[in-house]
DNA sequence: ATAAAACCTATGACCTGCTCACAGGTCAAA
DNA sequence: TTTGACCTGTGAGCAGGTCATAGGTTTTAT
């Protein structure tokens, strides 16, 4: 396969294809005749894995890691284990920070519908958003 | 004030402050005598408007727009209801995602505990991800 | 047979929103 | 007066690609 082939195969743009092949995820090999680069079956399962655990949140380096411990006939499981479970706890820490600011969204919109636009006037830029209460810790104020 | 005065007041980092100002979101007067810059209250105003606007989702450019208007004398405040809907429905469908992402999680957590970790063996390169099923479209192989 | 379209190559810039590093100038306290 | 803490501008670095450029190759259409 060539690169676009490769790409279309698994839904990614050929820059991704020939990113990844740069990084080291994929080890295609040489058309001597044409300088192509060849990629086989092996490939296409490497790049769908990658594409699978970067869905999962698996940062490119772990992609990495992994495919180099699968070449090396060690069993990368355990490692995926492992970031997995981080990234799960992230995941629900990422979520639960979405839905307080998503709580705090409705909550000023709903103050909004009260509040007049306002020209600015020096003292104020946008109510709207100065008055968004952010339960940021203000310090002291020294001019 | 000097950079790190107002930095502090802000609670930011003294290289926000000079990279806000290079994006000109922040409008200091020099002091001829040794090249400073001179942060007034306003700037304070708009820096804090500024975080307080990032963390509500909205772009630096976004906040620069509504600056500008701002210092224009124009209303800003329709321009910021306008893109703090198009972001709250944002905050929506990225909690939808992430909230399926977690559940898919875990249900493949879940199905991980009976496979065993096993080598890779040129067919396949980590079962646990591998099995992950993302609804993605698979389309045609061809080699 | 030839010309145009569609592909390939490598390299580097661009995106976001900062943060950090560098080299050199300025100013306060000890 | 020296040391430290600050200031200046510029440029690089992060992640994870995407896009642009310039030139070579292959396929398709005429």
């Amino acid at each position: 396969m060539k690169v676009k082939e490769l790409a279309t195969s698994a839904g990614v743009n050929p820059d991704t294809v020939r990113f990844y092949t740069r990084e080291g995820l994929l080890k295609p090999s040489r058309n001597p005749d044409n300088n192509y680069q060849h990629y086989d079956a092996e490939d296409l399962r490497r790049l769908r894995f990658a594409r699978k655990a970067r869905q999962l949140g698996f940062s490119l380096i772990e992609v990495r890691q992994i495919l180099d411990q699968a070449d090396d006939h060690h069993s990368p499981c355990p490692l995926v284990r492992d970031v997995f479970q981080q990234r799960l706890a992230e995941v629900e820490r990422e979520i639960n920070e979405l839905q307080q600011l998503h709580k705090r969204m409705k909550t000023a919109l709903a103050a909004w519908q009260d509040m007049p636009d306002g020209t600015p006037d020096g003292h104020t830029i946008c109510r709207l958003i100065e008055h968004w209460d952010d339960n940021t810790p203000v310090k002291q104020v020294e001019e």
